[in-house]
DNA sequence: GTGGTCTAGACCACC
DNA sequence: GTGGTCTAGACCACG
């Protein structure tokens, strides 16, 4: 499981962290009692500071997704896998919805709107094909 | 030019009135040479501290969109239209780039992106249609 | 509003703040709407690292006792009076219990149980009467 | 000699060990100069790691409770009895100190807490009674 | 090896 | 002034 966060985003580094975690294991890439990396490993790989990383699990904890395996490491729970699908949405839904909300706000036309959205769809479709997992051909 | 704040947004406060009084002045709504309303004034009407409308016109006068008319107040200038119109765009641009590439990271597809788009558009539509503009028919 | 900290105890720093806070609200020490003191100024009263009194205002924001005003500080939520009154019996209930439990299964009578318990709570109460706030007859 | 070990208290897993082992001492268990079980013995049937167990048997050879008898095993001591039924009173009060203070500073009466222990108690009670020892019942 | 806690100090955004 | 975030480094308990 690999985590990228970037530092420039507007939501915080242990945000980003937290919501990639539910992401895998939504998507089944981290399985109910599989142990997620370490604090110290993730924040390796992440090049973040492990208490950040702490910070990202200790969030998940209290949300239920993970419980600790006292010496062994942080574990996914059983009810984790239902909870992060449904989050998944809610998560991008909120979002989304200021966004668009701020969008008709300024007057912009719901056809300008979908329009915009569709444009950078597919330039960010374009992206990640281009630069496929590690944007080796750069 | 009425301002409506939202305290529980991710935006911060004055940058929700930056970018409100951009959108104002981006739609003809106020324009070159007209006079904003004072601080005091706006942060009356809006319910915020004044010194985050200060703070907000001083961003706004850094960007040249709005200019001091010594000992009268703060007026749109010339040049604001036309910057204002080109930076509707790329605020909202930049801002739904971010989500749908969250979106996209989190493996939702394209057409599931375009679907929630669409059911929240929708959404907002209907509660700015049943609220008009300041909840006076309720 | 003072908050006691015993850096021997078995509950973390910012776990004991946690509840002596709610303890605080339960009782009513301070209202809905009030601020509680910021965290420097708590940090500095209770001789604890600045970052530990804001963990525990940040756990006590994510159960929804506490509020941010931006800028301003942090205020008691409207709820949160009720919880807290309800909260109190009950992380004390939970504590309690667990001791009974290892009581009980010691093979310890409850008569026994009883009788310790009675003992235990005129000693604390003895000790309150003597050092009444400060410990100044000291 | 039966430990039943609860990954969710508050204690450590070797604690709960301990305190068991001294437990089952003061009440004359398993007398002086008989064996306990082995580590591995003890491991496979709480269910926990060895070296866990072996923590535990560690701490109570420090403490004079056990020793280790050449190839064979660890016995109890002599003077294991008699340190382990004092022990047994002390290592409960202190727990409960710490609760009984934690319910007084919070604002509770001495009679309520004197009910609220009534309550878990006759709880307990019945929990211990329904389910006896190992819930063959069930 | 693991996570949990705490300290110290820095920087930022907001009011 | 306020809270929020992040880094760095230390120590402890647990397995």
């Amino acid at each position: 499981m690999l985590i990228h966060v970037d530092p420039g985003d507007e939501l915080a580094i242990y945000d980003q962290i937290v919501r990639q975690i539910k992401f895998a294991i939504a998507n089944g890439i981290v399985l109910p009692g599989e142990l997620v990396p370490s604090v110290r490993e993730l924040a390796k790989q992440a090049a973040v500071n492990p208490n950040t990383v702490a910070r990202a699990f200790r969030e998940l904890q209290i949300e239920g997704v993970l419980e600790t395996v006292r010496g062994t490491g942080l574990a996914v729970t059983k009810a984790a896998p239902k909870r992060c699908r449904s989050d998944r949405l809610e998560l991008i839904r909120v979002r989304l919805r200021a966004v668009l909300h701020e969008a008709l706000q300024s007057q912009l036309e719901t056809a300008e709107i979908r329009q915009i959205t569709d444009e950078e769809l597919s330039r960010l479709h374009e992206l990640a094909t281009h630069t496929p997992r590690n944007g080796s051909r750069e």
